[in-house]
RNA sequence: GUGGCCGUAGCUCAGUCGGUAGAGCGCAGGAUUGUGAUUCCUGUGGUCGAGGGUUCGAUCCCCUUCGGCCACCCCA
């Protein structure tokens, strides 16, 4: 290997062949739910104005003041790539008048986000989300809708015995400041038996303390204010709904009072979908209601929910739980082999194959050469068939099929019902 | 940003108490001029992550640096 040789960038990765076929597998059933619900896709550029997601995720939070891949245009204008989607999503609907008047949107959107921090299992500089979004509704239901459409792909992926949905609400924000000053009054007095981290969040992001993972520090808030006592009565009402609408289709979940979220806009329900299956990151996909984050970016005032989930996260999932349907690796189901004097006859065979099964997968064998290290190659090809043309076969219009998988009889059929017979095949 | 572990062939790893390296798998060819996945034979494989220091001599010891993995912080 060349000493010099140019490599891809810390925490950026290439996603190689056979593994972007579990990634074509995940996509697919993603949509395949999004599509189930009515959802439309939206797409947004990679690149926004800085002060973008300044506004909307929090000057404050980890994201905005060390996280950010922010840099100058030659215009010298300040650009970032992006962290997250809602802030450009919420940008782009707002921009185009499809919230206008609270008018309804069920979208979504799927791509890379960037962030600026030292790459570990599941985590990554350039990492992929699928977001949902929805805007214009304001009662629970739609809440129910999300979670219940991210419970039906993970029973589609099967995955459902190895995630949990942990639930919150974190209320309006009135009693999110209530609850917030008296926490910090309460841990204030007490800050020298708090962690370092802790000590820190106590003026940067308090809530967040209700998350550590300090033995201690989860002591002393045994007996801080509870924000049960805070909750003002529509959130409250908001929140039993959910769990009612949840409870009578039967998806489970675990109400975690100290599931907190980290991005500023969140207010009411907060979701996350956890696993223990991928070491310490093992939030599969999070959300929550956002009902101040377009009036506060310069809308109207609009009621919107919505969640992301990380797509390396869930590929990793899949493998760790051997949950990669065999069928996902196999990307050509005919290869087709043949003897040089009527390799032309094979192009032929092949144009009028295609013309006749649009969906079929087939890849001719190129640059001649021996049977057998053609053979060799349509075994490496993970074609199901192995198609066989020699002077013998195109002297009887035939084609000789062998299948690769089990060990049955090579068979010969007329090259007119080649399309038939394999259609019956693939679809058995 | 902080901490721990690790960098030897395409992959997984061994090794040299300091004398410029080896296995398995893979890959290529052949046994088998119309047949893969099994078997056998042959071949291909490396500036031992990079730079510097000590030394007659460094892949090995020392320093620096880069990269990877995992964890903290934080998050999908």
């Amino acid at each position: 290997m060349a000493q010099d040789q140019i490599k891809a960038l810390t925490g950026m990765n290439d996603v190689l062949p056979g593994q972007s076929q579990v990634w074509r597998y995940l996509e697919g059933q993603v949509k395949a739910v999004l599509d189930g619900f009515g959802y439309q896709e939206i797409r947004m550029p990679i690149v926004e104005q800085t002060n973008l997601f300044k506004r909307s995720i929090g000057e404050v939070t980890d994201i905005v003041e060390k996280e950010m891949y922010t840099f100058n245009d030659r215009s010298d204008r300040s650009l970032t790539l992006r962290p997250e989607g809602t802030a450009s999503c919420v940008r782009a609907c707002d921009e185009h008048q499809l919230i206008a008047n609270n008018k309804r949107q069920r979208l979504w959107y799927m791509g890379p986000m960037f962030r600026y921090e030292r790459p570990q299992k599941g985590r990554y500089r350039q990492f992929h989300q699928i977001g949902v979004e929805t805007f214009g509704m304001a009662s629970a239901d739609i809440d129910a809708e999300l979670i219940i459409m991210t419970h039906q792909l993970w029973q589609r992926l099967n995955i459902r015995e190895k995630v949990t949905l942990e639930l919150n609400t974190l209320g309006s924000s009135e009693a999110r400041a209530n609850f917030k000053a008296a926490l910090v009054d309460y841990l204030s007095e007490r800050k020298d038996q708090l962690d370092e981290d802790s000590q820190r969040r106590l003026s940067t992001n308090p809530l967040r303390i209700l998350d550590s993972k300090n033995a201690q520090t989860q002591a002393l808030l045994n007996d801080a204010p509870n924000f049960q006592d805070y909750i003002d009565e529509e959130s409250a009402e908001h929140f039993s709904h959910l769990r009612a609408l949840l409870d009578a289709v039967g998806v489970e979940y675990v109400i975690n009072p100290r599931l907190v979220r980290g991005l500023d806009y969140y207010g009411k329900t907060v979701f996350e979908w956890v696993t223990n299956e991928l070491g310490a990151q093992g939030t599969v996909c999070a959300g929550g209601r956002y009902d101040g984050l377009v009036e506060q970016m310069g809308g109207k005032a609009t009621p919107a929910v919505g969640f992301a989930m990380g797509i390396e996260r869930l590929i990793l999932m899949l493998e760790a739980m051997d949950a990669v349907p065999e069928h996902v690796l196999s990307y050509v189901d005919v290869y087709l082999v043949s003897e040089l004097e009527v390799a032309d006859k094979a192009m032929v065979l092949a144009a009028k194959l295609r013309e006749q099964m649009p969906n079929l997968r087939l890849q001719m064998h190129m640059g001649g050469g021996k049977m057998k290290k053609q053979m060799k190659q349509a075994n490496e090809s993970s074609a199901r068939f192995a198609f066989i043309l020699g002077e013998n076969e195109i002297a009887n219009g035939q084609v000789s099929i062998k299948d690769l998988r089990d060990n049955a009889e090579q068979i010969s059929l007329s090259q007119d019902e080649a399309a038939n017979w394999l259609t019956e095949q693939l679809t058995a």
